[in-house]
DNA sequence: AGCCCTTTGAAGATC
DNA sequence: GATCTTCAAAGGGCT
C-alpha cells in the first residue's frame, strides 16, 4: 500500500528516484499495511471503501490457509469477493478501482473491470443480473488470456477440467453461476507450488502421491509474474506511441516510454504503481505460492543449457587440442600447427565463435600454461587478440609489456567487456556526436596525459567481431556497450577522457583500461581522484560535475554543435547514447543501414582514424597541459585541420558516408516522435556539409 | 525459430 | 544490507 505520507513529503523533482518508486510500493509487510490503511483511506481514498483492509481484517485468511477459492467463492464473503473483483484501492485521480488491466484480462474480466472503461467503470455487484461472459467477445473467456495456456488450460490447476471457465470464476457472471458454487473438493491443489506444499504435508498419502505423478506428468504451466508498474504503463502506452511515430522498434518505443515515464506526474506514475500493486495482490490470490523463484530460468532456459554446453565443450575434457586428444603417438592426426607447435586449428575450431582470446593462447596444446616463451610462438600466428576472455583480462595486468595496441584495441576486448555491463547501466559509446565519423571501427586510444582516445581503429579485428564498442557510429549493429558506475550519467563523446592520474606505463594503461574500462562507456570519469593542480582537471572532470564540464559543453564543430548539458539527466541509459537511441543518429536502424558502407573504404576508413587518433591524441595532451576554453583554438583548428585530412584521406569513405548519414539523418529528423523533451537528448545533426565538419565528429568531444 | 535489444520495477539470489 | 540477476511486454532486427 502507498505510503501517501512519503509521497507528498519527498521533493516532487525527482520522479525517477528509486525512493520515490519505492514510495509506491505495497510491499513490506501486511502488517504496515494495516496500520497505514487508514490513514491511506483519509489521505486519498476515502470516498471509496478500502476492501484491502477489510479483506485484510476479515479475510486474512486467504493466504495462509492456501483454501480453494472456490471455498471463499462459495461462502460469498463480501470482502473476499469484492476484494477481487474490485480493486481494494482506488486512485488517487479518481479513476474507478478495478483489477488491473492485465489481471482482469487474463481472468477474463469484462471491460468494466479495466480502470478506463468508464461507463461500467464501477462494477455492479456480483450478484446482480449481468450478461454472461460468453456475450462479451473481447473480454469474456473466449478471448486470448494474457497468461497463455493451451486451450482451456487456464493456469489455475484446480480448474483443470471445467475450469478453463474458472477463468471467469472473477466474472460476475460466473459468479453467480450456479455451477460455480459447487463445493469444490478443498483437497484440490490451488496451484503447483501450493499442490507442491500440500504434496509435502501428506506426502505419506498415496492419493498425494498419485496427485504427485500427475502433477509432474503435467507440464507444469508457466505462471507469468505480475506486470510491474513501468510494465503497465508500457503496455497502455505503447499504442499510443507507435500511432504517434513512425517507430515499430521495441527497443526504440520502450526508450520513449522510459522517458515519458519519467515525465509522469507523480499521480498519474502512482496510478500505476496502484495497479502493479493490485496486480501482485490478484496474483498472490490467484497463486498463493508462486514465487518469482519458479520462474527463474524460465527465459533463459535455453541458454543455461547452450551455456552448460558450451562450457561442456570448451572448459571440458572434450575441447582437447591436438596433441591431448590424439595423443603423441597419433601425431599424424594432430593440424599441421600443432605439429610445428602453433596454434592447435582444430581446438580453435572447436572453440569456434568464443574468439580467439578462447583459443587457448596462454596454454599449449594440452592445456598446461605456457611459458612466455612458448607464448611468443603463439604470437606468431597473430590469431588472437589478447583480449576476450577474463584470462586474458587478467593478463593485461600481468604483462606489463604489452601493447595496448594488443590488449586494448580488439573489439573482441571490448565486447568482452561490454559482456560485463549490468542492463541497467548499459550505456552505449555510439554518440550522437559521432555523427560523422568514417570509423567503421573503433580503437581505445592511449593517450599519453589523463586521457583515453576512443576513436577509429583497426578494422581487421572488429570485422570479425558483430559486437564491439561503438564509439563513431560503429557499423557494428549490436548495442555495443559498457559498463558504467551506476550513477553515471552522460553522454559520451568519441573522445573519452578519464579523470585521475595519467597512468605512465602502458601497464598502467592497461590496468587503467581494464579495470576502469566500464567508466569509459559514457565519457564519466571514474571514481579517481584527480590531481585537484592539475591544469587538466577542468577538462576532465569527475562525472559529478560532469554537465558543467567544458568539455560536455564544447563549442560547435562546424555543423554539430554539442549541447550535451542540455541532456536529460535520466538514472539510466542516457538517451543519445545508445545506438539504438530514437534520438541518436545512429540507432539500431540506421546502424543497420550503416553496415552496407561497412565495408566498403574500410581501410581508408581505419586509416583515416588513425589519423584522427594521433590528431585527437595531441589535442588532448594540449589540452591536458594547457587546460581547455571554450571555443579552444587549438582545438577547433585542430579539429579542422583533422576534418580536412579526413576529408582528403577519405573523400570516397565520406562520400558513402555521407550518403548514409544523409539516410539517418532523414530517418532521425521523420521521426516525429520527438516531443520537446524527447528532443532534449538530440544533438543538432544537421547534415554534414561537404566542407566542414562532418568528420568533427569524432569530434573529441 | 529463437535470441537480442530496450525500458523500469519487483523479487530472488548472491556476496 | 548491498549488489547482482532474472523476468515481466513488445516487436523489429538479426543470426
Amino acid at each position: 500500500m502507498p505510503h501517501t505520507h512519503s509521497r507528498h513529503g519527498s521533493s516532487g523533482d525527482d520522479l525517477c528516484s528509486t525512493d520515490e518508486v519505492k514510495i509506491f510500493k505495497d510491499e513490506g509487510d501486511r502488517e504496515d499495511e494495516k496500520i497505514s490503511s487508514e490513514n491511506l483511506l483519509v489521505e486519498e481514498k476515502s470516498s471509496l471503501i478500502d476492501l484491502t483492509e477489510s479483506e485484510e481484517k476479515g479475510h486474512k485468511i486467504s493466504r495462509p490457509d492456501h483454501s480453494p477459492v472456490f471455498n471463499k467463492l462459495d461462502t460469498h464473503a463480501p470482502s473476499f469477493n469484492m476484494g477481487y473483483l474490485v480493486s481494494p484501492y482506488s486512485y488517487a485521480n479518481g479513476t474507478p478501482s478495478g483489477l488491473p488491466v492485465t489481471m482482469a484480462n487474463k481472468i477474463g474480466l469484462p471491460s468494466f473491470f479495466c480502470h478506463n472503461a468508464d461507463p461500467l467503470s464501477t462494477p455492479p455487484p456480483a450478484h446482480c443480473g449481468i450478461p454472461p461472459y460468453q456475450l462479451d467477445p473481447k473480454m469474456g473467456l473466449t478471448r486470448p488470456a494474457l497468461y497463455p495456456f493451451a486451450g482451456g488450460q487456464y493456469p489455475y490447476p484446480m480448474l483443470s477440467s471445467d475450469m478453463s471457465q474458472v477463468a471467469s470464476w472473477h466474472t460476475p457472471s460466473v459468479y453467480s453461476a450456479s455451477s460455480f458454487r459447487t463445493p469444490y473438493p478443498s483437497s484440490l491443489p490451488i496451484n503447483t507450488t501450493l499442490a507442491r506444499n500440500l504434496e509435502a504435508k501428506h506426502s505419506s498419502n498415496a492419493q498425494s502421491n498419485e496427485s504427485k505423478e500427475a502433477t509432474n506428468d503435467k507440464k507444469k504451466p508457466h505462471i507469468k509474474k505480475p506486470l510491474n508498474a513501468f510494465m503497465l504503463y508500457m503496455k497502455e502506452m505503447r499504442a499510443k506511441v507507435v500511432a504517434e511515430c513512425t517507430l515499430k522498434e521495441s527497443a526504440a518505443i520502450n526508450q520513449i516510454l522510459g522517458r515519458r515515464w519519467h515525465e509522469l506526474s507523480r499521480e498519474e506514475q502512482s496510478k500505476y504503481y496502484e495497479k502493479a500493486r493490485q496486480e501482485r495482490q490478484l496474483h498472490m490470490e490467484l497463486y498463493p505460492g508462486w514465487s518469482a523463484r519458479d520462474n527463474y530460468g524460465y527465459v533463459s532456459k535455453k541458454k543455461k543449457r547452450k551455456k552448460d554446453r558450451s562450457t561442456t565443450d570448451s572448459g571440458g575434457n572434450n575441447m582437447k587440442k591436438c596433441r591431448a586428444r590424439f595423443g603423441l603417438d597419433q601425431q599424424s592426426q594432430w593440424c599441421k600447427p600443432c605439429r610445428r607447435k602453433k596454434k592447435c586449428i582444430r581446438y580453435m575450431e572447436a572453440l569456434n565463435g568464443n574468439g580467439p582470446a578462447e583459443d587457448g593462447s596462454c596454454f599449449d596444446e594440452h592445456g598446461s600454461q605456457l611459458s612466455d616463451d612458448d607464448e611468443d610462438d603463439y604470437d606468431d600466428d597473430k590469431l588472437g587478440g589478447s583480449c576476450g576472455s577474463a584470462d586474458e583480462t587478467n593478463k593485461i595486468e600481468d604483462e606489463d609489456s604489452e601493447s595496448l595496441n594488443q590488449s586494448m584495441p580488439s573489439p573482441g576486448c571490448l565486447s568482452g567487456l561490454s559482456s560485463l555491463q549490468s542492463p541497467s547501466t548499459t550505456m552505449s559509446l555510439a554518440s550522437p556526436l559521432n555523427i560523422n565519423a568514417n570509423s567503421a571501427t573503433n580503437v581505445i586510444f592511449p593517450a599519453s596525459s589523463n586521457a583515453v582516445l576512443i576513436v577509429g581503429a583497426d578494422q581487421s579485428t572488429v570485422q570479425q567481431r558483430p559486437t564491439l564498442v561503438s564509439t563513431s557510429g560503429s557499423s557494428s549493429g549490436s548495442t555495443s556497450s559498457i559498463s558504467t558506475t551506476p550513477n553515471t550519467s552522460s553522454t559520451v563523446s568519441p573522445v573519452t577522457c578519464m579523470t585521475g592520474p595519467c597512468p605512465g606505463s602502458s601497464q598502467e594503461r592497461a590496468m587503467m583500461l581494464g579495470n576502469r574500462f566500464s567508466h569509459l562507456g559514457m565519457g564519466l570519469s571514474p571514481p579517481v581522484v584527480s590531481t585537484s593542480t592539475s591544469k587538466s582537471e577542468p577538462f576532465f572532470k569527475p562525472h559529478p560535475t560532469v554537465s558543467n564540464n567544458p568539455i560536455f559543453s564544447l563549442p560547435s564543430i562546424g555543423n554539430c554543435s554539442l549541447n550535451i548539458s542540455s541532456m536529460p539527466n535520466t538514472s539510466r541509459n542516457p538517451i543519445g547514447a545508445n545506438p539504438r537511441d530514437i534520438n541518436n543518429p545512429l540507432s539500431i536502424n540506421q546502424l543497420t543501414k550503416r553496415r552496407d558502407y561497412k565495408n566498403v573504404d574500410l581501410i581508408e576508413a581505419s586509416e583515416s582514424k588513425t589519423i584522427v587518433a594521433h590528431a585527437a591524441s595531441s589535442i588532448i595532451q594540449h589540452v591536458a597541459v594547457n587546460g581547455y576554453h571554450a571555443n579552444h583554438s587549438l582545438l577547433n583548428s585542430n579539429l579542422s585541420q583533422l576534418h580536412h585530412q579526413l576529408n582528403s584521406r577519405t573523400e570516397k569513405a565520406n562520400r558513402s558516408e555521407k550518403a548514409m548519414l544523409s539516410v539517418s539523418n532523414h530517418s532521425v529528423n521523420s521521426n516525429e516522435c520527438h516531443k520537446e523533451s524527447d528532443s532534449q537528448a538530440i544533438v543538432s545533426s544537421n547534415p554534414p556539409n561537404a566542407g566542414s565538419s562532418d568528420n568533427g565528429v569524432i569530434s573529441v568531444s
